[in-house]
Order: C-alpha cells, then structure tokens, then sequence
DNA sequence: CAGTGAGCGAGCTTCCGCTTGACTT
C-alpha cells in the first residue's frame, strides 16, 4: 500500500476516488508542528535559556524550537499508524511554501525508513494526479527554508511589539507584521476621513421627453441631460475634486458653480428657446466577464451582493467544499478549495463549462477564457473558486442546500460560468443639446446605452437598466413648437421631436472616502500582498477582539485603543508597519528559495541590525522603549475652559481628561462614544456630567443618595454611596443624564419590579429593564417589551402570555405539556431542522420524524437525552457561550 | 438582560498560516 498525505481531509476522498486499490490517503489536518504558543508549550529542558519565550535560539543561528501543539496529536497518531502498513509515502500537501514546509515536518515527525517521494498538483483531477504521480520529486529544503524564515520573522515581530504594547498601552494586546498593518489602513482611512473638508458644487439637470404621438407615453419616455460646459468652461463634478482632502483639484478651464450660478444657468435654459442638437455620438463598447473568484474577491461579493460577512461566507464555502449528501450514496464536494489566489481553471472544467454553454445557451456565447494572476504574491497552489460540476445548476440544487448556502453556491456557479462567455456588447449614444444664452452658451449631454448582445451579462446579470435616447440628428433644433418645421428630417427616418420639461440646479457635497468594510479591507491587504487567503478572515476577527476596531454599520471604526497602538508603531518602529514590509519580506524570501540570500543572515540583519548602520527590531525596540510616552489623543480644547482635552487608555476602560495636571477632571467614556463622534464640545460635557453627578439628585424614602451619572456602559442611575454596594440602573437607549430627575430615577431604580409567581412552577415573573431593552423575565427565559412604560404597568397575566411563546418564530407544532412544569413543549423550527424546547433545552426531532405528530413521552425522551449531552459537554461550552457572548 | 472602585502581587498576555473540530436553534 501507497500512503498519500495531503492537509485537507475533503480533499483526501476526492483524490480517493481517482486512485486505486493500492493507495491510501490520509490528511495532516494543516501543519502539524509550531512553535511553543505559551510558557507552557516550551519544552523543559530550553526553559532557562533566556530566549525561551520566544521560541527562537536568538543567541545562536535563529534556530527554531517545534513543538506538536495538542490538537495535532490525534492527527500524528492516526498517521503514524498508516505509515506502520505502507511501503511507500506520496507527500502531496498544497506545492506551495507552507505545504512545502507541512510535507518537510511530516518527515521529520514521522521519520519513515521506506521510500518518500514529493508530488504536486494544482487542481484535483484524474489527470492532474495521474501526471503528478508520474513526476515525483524530493521534498525542496530551500523552499521549507524559506517558510521557517517566515514563521521566525513573524514570531520575533509579534513577541516583541507585543510586549511593548503591554508596557505603554494595555496588557494583553498584540502587534503582527499583518495585524498591525491592517489596523494602520483603517486608522489612516478615519484620519483621513477626519481631515476631510467637504465642497459644494452645483449641477444643473434637464428634463427632456420625445413629444408627440410618435413618443412613447408615460414617465419612461423623458430622459436626462446634465450641463456640461458653461461660459467656455467645464462644469465641475465629484471628480475634479481630491477623494481624500475634498479640496478642488488643480484642473484648467473647470468651473465650480455655486447655488447662484446654477440657478442662472436653469433660469436662462429655461428661456430660452429653442435649444439645438450639437452633436450625435455613437459607439459600441465591450464589457468582459470577471475571473471566477479567489477567496478574496468571494468575500467581496459575498458582502455587496449578498450581504454575507466574510465570516459567514467563509463557513458556507467551507460546506459547500466539504459537501452534502446528495442522495447517491456518499458526500459529494460542490466547489472547489475556498482559500486560493489563483484565478485559472482546469482543463476539465473548462472543456466541461464550454460544453455547457454551447448547449444551454448557443455557441455565440461562448468563449473560452484563462485567466492570468494579477497579484504578484499569490503562491497559486489551488485552482479558482468554482463548482466541482457546472452541470450541477444552482436550480438543480434548491430543497438539498439551505437558503444561505444556495444563495453563495449560486453566485460561485453564475461566476465561473460568466467567466467562460463571450463580452457584452453595449451601445453608447451621446447627444449634447446647445443653448445660445449667457456668454458663449450652455452645452447639456444625455447619455444612452443599450444591450446590444447580452453575453456573460445573461447568466451574471446586471443591475443597469437600459436608456434608450429619442433619434435625433445633428443640427436638430428641439424645443418649441416650431421645431419639426425647421428641421428637414434627413435621410428616410424621421427625426423625433422632442420637449424640454425641466431645467433645474441640483445642489452637491463631495463626501469623504468611504471606512473599509471588511470586505474591502480583505480587498486592500490583498493588493498589496499582507496575508494570505486562510488568514484574512482571521485577520478581521482579531482585530475586532483586540477591540481595536468594531463593526458599525457594516463598516469597520477605530477604537481609540486601535488609534493609540496605530500611533505608538507608527512613530517609533514605521519601518516595520509600513504598507511595503510584506513585499520586502517577501522578496526576501524568494531570494532564499533561490539561494542567493542566506536566511540566518537575513534573521540576523532583521533582529540584530546588520551592522553597517541598520539596527535590528531588538536594538529598536531597547532605544525607543524610554522615549515612548503613555498615549494620549488629543481632542481638541475645552470651548468652556480651554484646557486641552485628551483621551488616553485606561487598564480596563479609556478615559477622558481635562489638562495635563495630575488632579485634573477626569471622566469614564462610554464604550460606543467613538472617534467619529468625539467632539470637544461633548467631551466637556461628559467631563462635566461626571463632575456634576458627584451631586445627588436628591434621597429616597430611606434616606439614601440618588446620583445621575455615566460610567463605560452610558449613563445611568445610583442609589446609596460608592463604597455601599449601590444598586444601579442604566438609563433607557437615548436618554440623557440631564433629562433625568429624582422621580424618574427613583422609578427605574424600582426596577426590576416582580409581577407575582407562576402559578405551576413557582418562579418569581419580573418586568425590568436591560441591555436590551425593556424586558420580562421567568427564569432564564426572556421576552422584549415594546416600551419602559409597559415593564412599569404590565400584568402577570400579560406577561405569562409573552413568555409563552418565542418571539418571531411561529410554533410549528406542539408535543404538550410538561407533565411538572407544565411548560408548553413547542416545536420550532430551527437553522438545524425542526426541534422541540421545554423553554430551556432544545433538542433536535430526528430527520424523518414528522413533528406533528410527536407525543409528550417522545418531546420528554429527546429533551433528556439532550440534557444530557449537555451536561456532558460542560467543558467546552463555557467557552462557547463567551464567545457568542461577544459576538452580540 | 451584568457591570459602572482601587490596590496588591504572581503569572500571564502576544505572532502568521496550514487545517477542521463539536455544537448550535
């Protein structure tokens, strides 16, 4: 038996199935040895030696230190294993620096004494196997080289940033070659953003209509016309001015009309009549399909036309990869490898998507396409994103995916499809009308295109509409009603005719860059080459962990920690987070591969300094730990006092203060008050808040203080002194601490009020309010409530409705009651299939159980059952539960 | 569906790039 070992399991079957009786495959699960992570993960015997928590012998010729992290044991064992009954081992992990590296640690944890040979293949077909089989080689130790060099370069940059970040901002945050990188695009953008000052500029819109019986009637027959040139001179529009400052750019012979010159040029065009046609331009244009996606530009389309987070997209390509039961037997793969940068195709699939579109579609639309890589790090070990079967229709799919899933699969089927087709042909028509007013006249163009051949556009869609332009001839005179008289139709057609509707100015701001999103954030780091199609994803989760950036909107803000650690790099260490390391880095490594650089010259020169006036990060790091100063974003200054005002980093919250004094005012910032919203004008005012709500408002029934104040989680309210154990409550979404007066806050610290006792179990019902929102409560179960007023006059009667049923999803059925509780046991319908839920533990009905008809005994004997397993499964779940915590 | 101090001191935090867990509702 032959043992063929690849990284990815769903990748082991589908080669399976080409190879015969004599192979086996198995999968190394990805790499398979790391450096130690922790303290912990450090061997022994190293622990002394005063490099050790790196990981790396920094003393010594860089030497790593590889340990097998936990998760990978299973992984050895069951490979070990295999190798015991093989007489040969195929390595076959991805021909690219890491499965290089993965095939060279495979030898040297499994030490094998029968023969090992090294093949490659970049797309998963019979012939692709058949002919890397034919064309072993050995395993390239200057490639493997250059991974280690990587991997050491990374660990020192990470392991020692970090830690300056710990010292000078806040424990337990991390700097990376990558990580850092894309934290400085999305600070920079909201420097940018803030930087930005917005111009107005003027347009002046006309409406025109083809007029007569020869028209089309209804709101379809006008069309549009935008002045163009005025007095000589090009009117301005967004794109004579600068994206990032919004500060007209230099440009000869451009006009910026203001709202006065505007409204002259409308009032003028609008008097005067008639306008005439000056010139007719036709032309045809071509527009060619995309390349089938790589995991970057998935997630792009993905977030736009589909409104997925990378996230999610990366877990349902990640299905779609390892397949669904299709009914035959086993699982079928759907598309191909989701984390590539390579946009080429097979041979088979090429062959196979052209016959599909000859068939379906015609030949006309076909044409055969290969894709070049435009990216010049990608690394291309895997094909493009594509299906696995174009025959495999995304309509054949509908009842076997789920609607997500299908909605991804489809737009990856629509894609590599388009991209096998022939170009759109799109007809363009420009008319520019002349108005003979002002000095030297007023030009207006209406711009026309229509489909003329579909192409790719047919299967990939487009969301442009077709303006289809009335026929007119040059010197055509429109408007007015003499205008077919004095317009000699030439040729045998028939001039249209044409009215002028409207004339009116249109008043424009330019608006600053947009924040990254996530997906366009993916888009930029690519371009530039920082990361690789695995880690962006990974990326974006840690910044957001970090809490160095959050998600609003869709799009992704600074947090001043963010902001701060961005600055802190970027003046003290800018070589290592400018946006050209990676390719530095990159180059680097190619020349090792090649052998022209020596890689412990190169660690060396990095960590060290190379002697001849470069210093190394080590050096960098000792001179400039002294001169960095504890982080502090200026805000502006006080309107009230003129002290400066400044946000700096505190060890659990950030804070505000107002001058540089040690006993100056200080106060908490809320977590959600960023950068963006951050004025002086409302930093004073918190600053104040806090010093008012020192304060009381007045006391309670019992005599204790009521203070107003705002703390890290928005305002809210507090009975009894600091040092007592106050009861507090937060002030409802919106709401001010100004607003609040000593009856109110009195009201809400009444809260949460209990409503009385369910009658079959006991449990107390309260009505409170909570983080989100005004809320009733039975133990662990909750349920919103419209409006505060309601957790203040709502009825236990009421409120036993509510919690009755889950909110939002209708009752597919119900099993009965709890026979203790008396808890209704309903069936729902889930993201798993049906199940049934006594309120506080779910449990899946089994496929093919009908859930109408299950009975209480059966609804109670899943219900244990997945108790059980619950119980079971402690451990683990605790840290599950955090982390959907934080994802909220 | 909490929480809204502060200080002490021991021990720990952290990188990038390969892969999928077991479990959700």
């Amino acid at each position: 038996m032959k043992l063929v070992i690849v990284e990815s399991p769903a990748k082991g079957k589908t080669i399976e199935r080409f190879l015969g009786r004599d192979y086996e495959v198995a999968a190394s699960f990805g790499h398979i040895r790391d450096l130690p992570r922790t303290a912990k993960e450090i061997p022994e015997r190293l622990r002394s030696q005063p490099w050790a928590r790196l990981g790396v012998d920094v003393d010594g010729n860089f030497e790593p230190v590889y340990v097998i992290p936990p998760e990978s044991k299973k992984h050895i064992t069951a490979l070990r294993k295999k190798v015991r009954d093989a007489e040969e081992i195929i390595l076959a992990t991805d021909e690219d620096r890491e499965g290089e590296s993965i095939s060279w640690h495979l030898l040297e944890v499994l030490k094998p004494r029968i023969p090992v040979q090294r093949i490659a293949f970049h797309e998963i077909t019979s012939s692709a196997i058949r002919a890397a089989l034919e064309d072993p080689r050995q395993v390239d130790g200057q490639l493997v080289r250059a991974q280690e060099t990587r991997r050491v370069l990374d660990r020192l940059f990470g392991y020692t940033l970090s830690p300056v970040l710990w010292k000078k901002v806040r424990a337990g945050l991390s700097a990376g070659r990558v990580q850092s990188a894309a934290l400085r695009l999305v600070v920079e953008r909201e420097e940018e953003r803030q930087r930005f000052r917005s111009s107005e500029y003027w347009a002046v819109k006309a409406t025109l209509a083809e007029a007569g019986p020869a028209g089309r009637d209804g709101e379809d027959a006008g069309f549009a016309a935008d002045l163009i040139r005025t007095g000589g001179k090009t009117v301005a529009t967004a794109k004579n001015f600068d994206a990032r400052t919004g500060a007209l750019r230099r440009s000869a012979g451009v006009v910026v009309l203001d709202e006065a010159a505007a409204a002259r040029v409308a009032r003028e065009a609008t008097a005067t009549r008639p306008w005439r046609v000056g010139r007719v331009e036709e032309k045809e244009s071509r527009r060619r399909p995309a390349p089938p996606f790589i995991t970057s530009t998935l997630q792009q389309a993905a977030s736009s036309k589909l409104r997925m987070t990378p996230r999610r997209t990366m877990r349902l390509a990640q299905q779609l990869y390892e397949g669904v039961n299709l009914g035959g037997g086993d699982r079928q793969g759907l598309i191909t490898y989701m984390r590539t940068d390579s946009v080429s195709l097979s041979q088979a699939a090429l062959a196979e998507t052209a016959g599909f579109i000859r068939e379906k579609l015609g030949a006309n639309y076909h044409q055969r396409r290969q894709f070049a890589t435009r990216s010049r790090s990608a690394q291309e070990a895997h094909e493009a994103i594509r299906p696995t079967s174009i025959r495999r229709t995304p309509e054949s799919l509908r009842g076997i995916l789920d609607a997500d899933q299908l909605k991804l699969y489809g737009m990856i089927w629509r894609r590599a499809v388009a991209s096998q087709m022939a170009d759109a042909r799109i007809a363009r028509t420009i008319i520019e009308f002349t108005v003979d007013a002002g000095e030297d006249g007023h030009i207006f163009r209406s711009v026309g295109t229509v489909v003329r051949f579909d192409g790719f556009l047919r299967v990939w869609g487009t969301s442009r509409k077709d303006v289809i332009l009335p026929r007119l001839v040059e010197g055509q005179i429109v408007g007015g009603d003499e205008a077919t008289l004095a317009n000699p139709p030439s040729g045998d057609e028939p001039a249209a005719r044409v009215d002028i509707i409207e004339v009116k100015p249109l008043g424009n701001r330019t608006q600053p860059r947009s924040r990254f999103s996530e997906a366009t954030l993916v888009r930029k780091l690519e371009e530039e080459g920082i990361g690789r199609p695995s880690t962006y994803e990974p990326t974006l989760a840690k910044l957001r962990e970090r809490n160095y950036a959050i998600r609003k909107k869709g799009v992704l803000v600074p947090t001043y920690v963010g902001l701060c650690v961005t600055h802190l790099l970027r003046d003290h260490f800018p070589h290592y987070v400018d946006l050209k390391f990676t390719a530095g880095m990159e180059d680097a490594l190619d020349r090792i591969a090649g052998g022209s650089v020596d890689h412990v010259r190169f660690l060396s020169d990095f960590f060290r300094g190379d002697g001849d006036g470069a210093p190394g990060l080590e050096t960098r790091i000792e001179e400039e730990l002294p001169r960095i100063d504890y982080p502090a974003l200026a805000v502006g200054d006080d309107p009230a006092t003129g002290d400066p005002l400044l946000v700096r980093i505190g060890k659990q919250h950030v804070f505000l203060q107002r001058g540089e004094a040690k006993d100056s005012p200080r106060a908490t910032l809320p977590v959600d008050l960023l950068i963006d919203e951050l004025t002086p004008e409302k930093a004073s005012e918190l600053i104040e808040l806090r010093l008012r709500g020192r304060s009381p408002l007045g006391r309670d029934e019992t005599g204790l203080n009521v203070y107003a104040r705002t703390g890290p989680f928005g305002p809210y309210v507090q009975l009894g002194e600091d040092d007592a154990e106050p009861k507090r409550a937060s002030l409802p979404k919106g709401m001010s601490p100004e607003q609040v007066d000593l009856a109110f806050a009195r009201r809400l610290l009444s809260l949460p009020r209990t409503l009385g006792e369910d009658p079959g179990t006991g449990q107390p019902v309260k009505a409170g309010l909570g983080r989100y929102g005004p809320y009733v409560n039975r133990a662990k179960t909750y349920r919103n409530l419209d409006s505060l007023e309601r957790a203040f006059d709502i009825t236990l009667e009421e409120a036993l409705q509510l919690l009755e049923v889950r909110p939002g999803r209708p009752v597919l059925a119900v099993a009965g009651r709890h026979p203790e509780t008396d808890e209704p046991l309903n069936i729902y319908r889930g993201r798993y299939g049906p199940y049934v839920t006594d309120g506080k533990v779910n449990a899946s009905i089994p496929k093919g159980r009908s859930p109408e008809s299950l009975g209480v005994d059966e609804a109670l004997d899943l219900l244990a059952r997945a108790a059980a397993r619950k119980a079971a499964g402690k451990g683990r779940r605790r840290t599950r539960t955090a982390r959907t915590r934080r994802r909220r």
